[in-house]
RNA sequence: CGCGGGGUGGAGCAGUCUGGAAGCUCGUUGGGCUCAUAACCCAAAGGUCAUAGGUUCAAAUCCUAUCCCCGCAACCA
């Protein structure tokens, strides 16, 4: 009765906003895991949750008029309630803002700090604030963000450091004497050769530019950086103890069986969080996993626009086990997937309709046509089943072994060759030709039995991916879940069993225009939830938008900026740039020569001859090598896309506008 | 010389690490069957595996060069 642990995580969600399908993919696929797992055998802990703290929830609360707290406890029941809404089966939803975590992020800070793994120091560069990244300025890209392409702030503060260079080599050691810590293996090398070979400069692990985080207990001034609060609760949400004086859970759990993230998270838990590990003298995780992407097929995605995917619409139109079967195969191994209405109708009427729920349903109502709902094995076997028997025995075999890889979607393609195989053995048996024969009425007892054995076999396969549909599916044959160890042998399905008098159908066809139909009539709910919670934002026009607002500004300040009305007389694309326009402006009986990043949206041809709005008294600056001296004006909507700014009545070069 | 991903029958993808007869799903066409959700089963058509060189008995796979696409980030899993 001593059952293996095994501890499987998911990255905690950050709570800025409502999680989008691509961020539910990881919670589903973790689930089928975690389920996985237990039908194998193993004591499972599965712990997921919120991550809570940071420059940008605070903003965002403000935004929305309430507190960090009040925001964030919206977001994260929001998120439980997705999570929820998939039928996941987490043990643990820890939050950061739960206290006994904040507790114990205090006390390893300060056991860092003790032992002389954290230093205080001083930090000095630009500042991401989506990102909570500093950067410096040579990691800029035009002046920008290079993670997200936003403006950055000047920043300096006094701060903590953690000293990764000391365990550098410690840590390249494991991962080349633990192949498999890092998956997928190509990944490894990313990690290697960008970060840990060129040499890793300590990470700064406190901020005090904003106030909501957890504060270092001997340092009031600080905030403990974001990443050391939430990748923290992989150990905390199981009662680990600074001290020692570790949980029960801790102490059966830790460490980790699997870790499994986003594949862009994959530098902070392959190479900070071990570092952290180390320092504390705690064991690594067994296996991080960066799973690839879920992306939305047919351009951009933006709220503007209004055409994000989020689990909750798609189950309302589609269904649980829908849903949770697209999101799981589609997304291969190491490769980003895509959603689409169309593919996932498609699949659906596919797969899960004509293969699997005709199969279930045609089976169960020659049971009743023939026998009355009664399935009886009557011992009547002829060389063809031995095709099916063997087929449908190897098949929990074959699931074991792509699920060792954690190739989901893999594994789940070898269920439905099972339920194929099914499918073609009623053809080759023709059970309604033996039905005409009464000699042959044992004959198609058996090769009744044997479908619907198969059937549970495929069926308890397919319970920790789809249980809903398992359970449905046991509900109709009138039995239960087979065990994992009595998968590879056949027939212990009870013969002289009754199965439902009414089988239902498990999946409907979908039509695709109906699908989207549906789709369309669920955008203006789509749109509005992210922002807050308060519900007169529900009402936002999709043709309005806000943005944060900044500092009021006296006259004077306003003075200050010089804007005329330019002419743009020339103008070419910069080389070796994709985003850049360089365009020679007369403004008066002046000529500036601009540089703006509008290449998407306008073509040099297009922008010869415009009068456009300029900044004249900004500051020349080179982007791209190439000077620039002042700044095109534009509007830019929430997708990114930009329109140049121009008077509306014919003005000349040089005007001022005022 | 910014980073990364990719180019395989009409569509979407696997196969590439570890070279050894080009595979899957959808679609198309023809046939079969009638238990079932217009489903299921069988068969066929359709690819110079981006291009050009090279290594090799053998290349989608390894090497070199070139071309083209896509993302660099929205909600960032």
């Amino acid at each position: 009765m001593d059952k293996k642990p095994y501890y499987i995580t998911t990255a905690i969600a950050y709570t800025s906003g409502k999680p989008h399908i691509g961020n539910t993919y990881e919670i589903v696929l973790a689930d089928s895991i975690a389920r996985y797992k237990r039908m194998e055998g193993y004591d499972v802990f599965f712990q997921t949750g919120t991550d809570e703290h940071g420059q940008k929830i605070e903003q965002k609360a403000e935004a929305a008029g309430v507190t960090p707290k009040e925001f964030v406890d919206t977001i994260a029941s929001q998120i439980k309630s997705i999570w929820d809404l998939m039928n996941t089966s987490y043990d643990k939803f820890i939050r950061t803002t739960d206290a006994d975590h904040e507790v114990q992020i205090q006390k390893i800070f300060k056991k860092l700090y003790e032992q002389g793994d954290i230093y205080k120091g001083e930090y000095e560069g630009m500042y991401c604030t989506p990102c909570e990244s500093f950067f410096t300025a040579s990691q800029l890209a035009d002046g920008k963000c290079p993670d997200c392409g936003r403006e950055v702030q000047p920043a300096k503060e006094e701060a903590y450091f953690l000293k990764l260079s000391k365990y550098t080599d410690r840590l390249i050691e494991h991962i080349n004497t633990h192949p498999e810590f890092i998956q997928p293996e190509s990944r490894k090398n990313e990690m290697m050769n960008n970060f840990l070979l060129p040499g890793l400069s300590d990470l700064c692990v406190s901020r005090t530019s904003f106030k909501w985080g957890i504060p270092v207990d001997f340092d009031s001034k600080h905030v403990v950086y974001v990443w050391i609060d939430a990748l923290s609760n992989y150990i905390t949400g199981l009662g680990f103890d600074a001290d020692g004086n570790h949980g029960e859970l801790f102490r059966r759990y830790w460490p980790a069986d699997l870790h499994l993230i986003g594949k862009d998270i994959l530098r902070f838990h392959t190479i900070y969080w071990p570092i952290m590990l180390m320092a504390l003298d705690v064991p690594l995780p067994k296996q991080v996993f960066g799973h690839p992407w879920l992306l939305q097929g047919g351009g951009k995605m933006s709220k503007s626009t209004g055409n994000v995917m989020y689990a909750d619409d798609l189950v309302s139109i589609l269904g649980v086990d829908a849903v949770r079967y697209f999101v799981m195969h589609e997304m291969p191994f190491d490769n980003d997937g895509v959603i689409t209405w169309e593919l996932l109708v498609e699949r659906i009427n596919s797969e899960l309709a004509n293969t699997l729920g005709n199969l279930v349903n045609r089976t169960i109502s020659m049971s009743n046509k023939y026998f009355d709902g009664v399935v009886t094995n009557s011992g009547v076997k002829e060389d063809i089943d031995s095709e099916l028997t063997l087929t449908v025995i190897k098949t929990a075999g074959k699931v074991a072994e792509k699920m060792k890889e954690l190739r989901v979607a893999d594994a789940m393609s070898e269920i439905f060759t099972l339920f194929k195989r099914c499918n073609k053995y009623i053809d080759e048996t023709m059970p309604w030709a033996l039905a005409k024969d009464e000699d042959k009425k044992d004959r198609l007892a058996t090769v009744l039995y044997n479908l619907t054995e198969s059937i549970c076999i495929g069926s308890s396969l397919l319970s920790p991916f789809l249980p809903e549909t398992a359970e449905r599916i046991f509900a109709q044959l009138n039995t239960t879940c087979r065990s994992f160890d009595t998968l590879d042998i056949f027939g212990e399905y009870p013969s002289g069993n009754k199965v439902t008098a009414a089988p239902e159908i498990l999946f409907a066809r979908l039509d695709i225009k109906e699908v989207l139909e549906k789709a369309e009539a669920l955008k203006p709910s789509v749109s509005a939830d992210t922002k807050g919670s308060s519900s007169e934002l529900a009402a936002l026009d999709e043709s309005v938008m806000d943005m944060e607002a900044k500092a009021e500004i006296s006259y004077d300040d306003f003075a200050k900026l010089q804007f005329q009305v330019g002419e743009i007389i020339e103008c070419k694309a910069v080389e070796k740039s994709k985003k850049l326009l360089c365009s020679q402006v007369r403004i008066g009986n002046q000529m500036k020569q601009i540089v703006s990043g509008i290449k998407q949206y306008y073509s040099p041809e297009e922008m010869v001859g415009k009068k456009v709005m300029v900044l004249v008294n900004l500051k020349p600056a080179t982007l791209a090598g190439i000077l620039s001296e002042g700044m095109l004006l534009c509007a830019e909507d929430e997708g990114g896309n930009l329109a140049l700014m121009v008077p509306e009545k014919t003005m000349p070069a040089g005007a001022e506008i005022c």
